[in-house]
DNA sequence: TTTTCATTTGAACAACTGTTCAACTGTTTT
DNA sequence: AAAACAGTTGAACAGTTGTTCAAATGAAAA
């Protein structure tokens, strides 16, 4: 009895007290959803180089777009993202709209990474 | 002259002191490049979910399949790319691979993760 | 050696992502 | 008011990613 239920047919020597134990501890669900955003979101060059950017001064779209050699539409869907998930935040001036890094996490992050390549 | 060299046809008021400032100071490509990735191998919760497993035990493919409920090629792909990413290291024993966290600065950026999440 | 079985691998597929293009907002300037 | 212009938006497209399936390794046990 307790052999497999139908789902293969080879016998599993599986560690169910190492399993039950790791999976008592494990976090909700939502953690691991919202520590894989917030990575996703850190998770390219584009973004980055705009939020490395942004740390060494406000800027506006068009500004960025020239930095970077992108088109304001490229910046500006990535800045749209970047608001959404917290990790900018704006301030309109005249015709423009400036943007900043909204805390500092960011820059502690950029740091911590760097750290584990250059290990 | 030195209008735009064709490529658009309106005029545009770059801040182009700031635009070279902050271009003189960007890190070199290779930088966000590796950066990127890193936070691109960080930035899925399946493979979240199997660091925080190993930073609670080591363990083999099979557990891992079975703690997390999915398939051992699932997990063997992605502990492949954890591999290539020098985050997790094997050890055999028997029949069986163990894999182990590489170095702790995963789990400082968890942590450092989480903390921007709960801000 | 042969069998067993934990793990790996490659191809295929659906789901997702980033950029472009064109059209559209909404504010400022004339 | 109209024109100019910084920025946004949505659809479309190519490129990438994660899982599944089936088949292949390769080390250990018989």
């Amino acid at each position: 009895m307790e052999k497999n239920q139908g789902k293969k047919e080879t016998a599993e020597s599986i560690n169910y007290e190492v399993v039950e134990e790791v999976r008592s501890k494990m976090p909700a669900d939502d953690t691991f959803e919202d520590l894989s955003m917030f990575f996703k979101v850190m998770g390219d060059e584009t973004r980055l180089r705009i939020m490395w950017a942004l740390d060494c001064k406000e800027m506006c779209v068009q500004d960025l777009a020239e930095t970077l050699g992108m088109t304001k539409s490229a910046i500006s869907h990535q800045l749209s993202l970047l608001r959404r998930s917290n990790l900018v935040k704006t301030r309109r001036s005249g015709k423009s709209i400036f943007y900043s890094l909204s805390d500092d996490h960011v820059i502690m992050l950029f740091e911590a990474g760097l750290e584990h390549i250059n290990e």
